[in-house]
This record gives structure tokens, sequence and C-alpha cells, in this order.
RNA sequence: GGAGACGUCGCAUAGUUCGGCCUAGUGCACCACCCUGCUAAGGUGGAGUCCUCGUAAGGGGACCGCGGGUUCAAAUCCCGCCGUCUCCGCCA
């Protein structure tokens, strides 16, 4: 939800935004005029309710002869009153569906234009080059007995899979070494609901655009997450929290569920893109004055993870017409993938500065002691795709993988993965 | 799934019988000041959230789990929903 003061005071702010995006600059004009039509409403509202409450208190103490006279001079007021307030909920109602249509506006600076317009900020580490055909990630994680792509199918169908073995013990091993990680840092760990509500799901924004891509239970009128960054953002909904100390900082670990209605064709083979996969997000509550150098920091901690791992990647700053429409800026980190001779997502982080929390009423007190919205921030900071990059970028020509030394504590010191007899 | 009880301004509670005396009382915690010399107690005052009008001082309105209804008037009566607790049933 935008901010109704920057709305009334500087619409062209958000209309620039608007425009970055590829969005509908009129949707602005739309929000204001709602807003006048509502706050007027309102007032007549008010101003009637007023009127009322002083008569029924007249009433109250009124006897006899008195009490009928005034009863029948307020009967009307009160027809009058009623209709104000219907009429000013609607204008209420009309207003917040106008304000829902505009995204975030965009953080100054960030790159205009759509998917391919991202300006890469940096690359990091030497893209991997082999003296034989390197395999790709499924392949690889057949012969190692890691990944089981046709008995998920079979199981449950297309874009299902089994981890086994390795498989299972390497994204144990993964999930691990980034809770280690989090914790280093301060976040505190949690392990979130994968089903929530309608409202929660609702407040923080998957339903508007991403509403194909969501599992949805009739029966028990609940969703299923594809990201712990639901439950993480609810956590705190309609809170006052307590932001002296610092941000608020979350690992939160779940599975994720997507439905991937739109990609059919696209990404088919193994474990790219699947129904259900497990991440370790991390949320962050901050003062709004702090969300950009958090943002900076989430980035950082992200790049440490796939450095210990040994990939290459770069970090993109996404095109304001790529973003969600809670964030305000949105930093991805690609790792290259060698069969696919590409850089593939790994994690994504977004500013969604005050945008998510209005919509949640998370807020916090400022020094005057009045309340405001925090900003909320979210990145990855480890998944099951990673098990591709990792893989791939670490086979050697008899087809074993080296196991990147970060990961050996969790591996029990194993260093290399063989191929089982096959 | 069945039966019952309950949901009040941070926490704990009063108020719901019989609608108006509720501008929602009290205790704890909190803030300021006073008193007092001592790991404390006491006194006085303040303080909720949200919207809205106003440069301001200061007004007005909404909020007693949520949403409807009855009424001149609802914390209080009626309906629906959500949640919590207890007992029973079922159960990976």
């Amino acid at each position: 939800m935008i901010d109704p003061v920057l709305l009334r005071e500087n619409p062209d702010v958000i209309r620039a935004s608007q425009v970055a995006r590829g969005s509908d600059p009129s949707f602005v004009d739309v929000a204001l005029d709602a807003d006048a039509a509502r706050r007027a409403a309102l007032a007549q509202f008010e101003e009637l309710r007023a009127e009322q409450n002083v008569f029924s208190k007249k009433v109250g103490q009124a006897q006899g002869d008195e009490k009928k006279a005034l009863l029948a001079e307020v009967a009307q007021l009160a027809a009058k009153v009623k209709e104000a307030n219907a009429a000013a909920n609607a204008a209420d109602e009309a207003y917040t569906e106008a304000a829902r249509k505009i995204q975030n506006p965009i953080i100054d600076g960030i790159p205009a234009g759509g998917e391919d317009n991202f300006v890469t900020l940096r690359e990091v580490g030497t893209i991997p080059t082999f003296d034989f055909e390197p395999k790709d990630h499924l392949e690889l994680g057949e012969s190692l007995g890691a990944i089981d792509m046709a008995r998920g199918t079979k199981v449950s169908g297309a874009r299902f899979y089994f981890l086994r073995g390795i498989g299972a013990r390497l994204e144990l091993a993964l999930m691990n070494l980034a809770l280690d990680r989090a914790l280093e840092a301060g976040f505190i760990p949690l392990i979130t609901p994968t089903l929530v509500r309608p409202d929660i799901m609702q407040g923080t924004g998957f339903l508007g655009e991403h509403s194909d891509e969501i599992y949805y239970l009739p029966a028990d009128d609940l969703y299923l997450t594809g990201t712990s960054e639901v439950a993480l953002a609810g956590y705190h909904s309609d809170e006052i929290i307590d932001l002296a100390e610092g941000p608020l900082r979350y690992a939160g670990w779940s599975t994720c569920y997507r439905r991937e209605a739109g990609s059919s064709g696209k990404d088919t083979r193994g474990i790219i893109r699947v129904h259900q996969f497990n991440k370790l997000e991390m949320f962050v509550y901050t003062l709004p004055e702090e969300a950009e150098a958090e943002h900076d920091r989430l980035v950082a901690w992200q790049e440490g993870m796939l450095q210990s791992l040994g990939l290459s990647y770069r970090v993109i700053d996404v095109a304001a017409g790529d973003l969600g429409s809670s964030a305000a800026r949105k930093f991805d980190i690609e790792a290259w993938v060698p069969t696919q001779g590409a850089f593939r997502e790994l994690t994504s982080t977004s500013n969604c500065t005050t945008y998510q929390s209005r919509r949640l009423e998370t807020r916090y007190r400022t020094e005057s002691g009045k309340t405001a919205p925090v900003a909320t921030l979210n990145g990855t900071l480890a998944t099951t795709r990673w098990l591709v990059a990792i893989l791939e970028t670490h086979q050697q020509a008899d087809g074993s993988v080296i196991v990147p030394e970060a990961l050996r504590p969790y591996l029990g010191g194993l260093s290399v993965i063989t191929p089982v007899g096959v």
C-alpha cells in the first residue's frame, strides 16, 4: 500500500515510478480523486453522527412528552446517518481498491525497462571451464544417486522429484550452512507455517499478480505459500514492534510450493523449476531510513554464501518493469550454470520499504512516540536450486563432484561425491 | 466431528442480569513531577489505536475478536464467521 501522504503531496513521484515500471500512471489520478471523495464522505458522516450523538444523549435523559418529541425529531436523522455511513464506507473501499493498484514507488536511479534491462553491478569468480564435456545437473544427480526425477513424477506428477542419498544430505548440509551463517549475523531462526489464511496471503500482495502461481485448498480456505516470506511478513502483522535495539532479523526455513502455471515448457529438465523445494529466507524489519543499507547487507550475506560454495556469479539490479508490486528495488544474484552457458537466478532480495508493512500494519514507535510503518526486506540465503550450480560447477571428468569446503563439516568431512554403481 | 465456556484500551480483570448513569472502572507495568537518603515504598498527574478538520491552539468521528442486524441509542440484544479453552469422539 502506498503512502497516502506521498500520494496527496507528491503525486508526480508516483506517476514517474508507474511509468518506469511500464504501469499505468492514470491510476494515480483515480486514487487521488478517490481519496478526496473518501474524505468528503467521511466528514459528512462524522458531522451527522456528532449531531445524532447529541440527540441520543438528550433522549436518554428526557421523559414523557419531551421524549416523544425528541424521538420524532431524531428519527429522520438516524436514516441520514445510516446513509452517510454507507456512503463513507463505500468511498473508503473505492479508495483502497484504487490505491492497491499502485505499486511501490521505485527507488530513484534503478534501471528503467523490463526483464532484459537489468544492470549488472558486478561479476565475481571465474567462469569454470572443462577439458571434457560437462554433464548437466540431472545427469550428474542421477549417476550420483542424488536426484530421482522419474519416481518423483510417478508419485506426484511433472516437476516433482526425490532427493535421495547424497542429494538429500547435500540439501540439508546447504541449509545448515546457511542457517549457521544467519545465526552468526544475528538472525532469529524460524520454521514457518506453509499454509496461511487468505488475509495474510492478500496482505503480502501475493494474491494479486501471483495468484495463478499459488496452490489453494478450498476445503480449508488456506493457501500454500510459495515462500516463507509470506509467513514472515505476517508474523508481526497488526503489531507495534520495538526497533530500539536494532532491526529484527529472521531466517525462515520452509518448503515452498509453486504451481508454475505460466511456465509450461520452460526448464522442464531437472530441478531448476519445480513445484516444491526448500528455502532459507532472510526477512528484516527495520527503520525506513535504514532500509537501503540493510538491502546491501542482505546482498553481502548472499554473496558470502555463493563465494563459500565456489560459485561464479553476477549481481544484477533488476529493472523497474520486472519488480514485484511490493519491491522498490530488487537485486538478483545469478550463478553460472555450465551446461546452460548462462547465469541463472539463485537469490533475490527485495527492499519493500514501507509498502508491505502498510498493508499488514506493522509499525514501530518513533522517538516522538508516534507510530510509523516499518520497512521490510527479504532475501534468499539458500534454496534447493543451488544444488544445480554446485553439482555442475564442481564436477570432474570421471563423473565425481568435489564438495565445496564450506559444506564438508556438514557431511562428515566428505570431500568427493562419487557415482554409485550403475 | 459432538457438547459447553469464553474473546473488553500493553498484561490481568470489572462492566453484559434489565440497552442510555460507560466520557469503558480497577490492578500491574509505563512516563513526568513531588516526597523520602539509601537493592524499596508512598503521593500527584499523564498516557491506547486509527481516521479526519485545522498553519496552530484545538475540534469531530471510529474502535470492547471480525462482519452484519434490531434501535433515537449497542461492550450490553439477535444472526453469521474467526479464534481460545475444557470434556468426549477420531487419528498418520
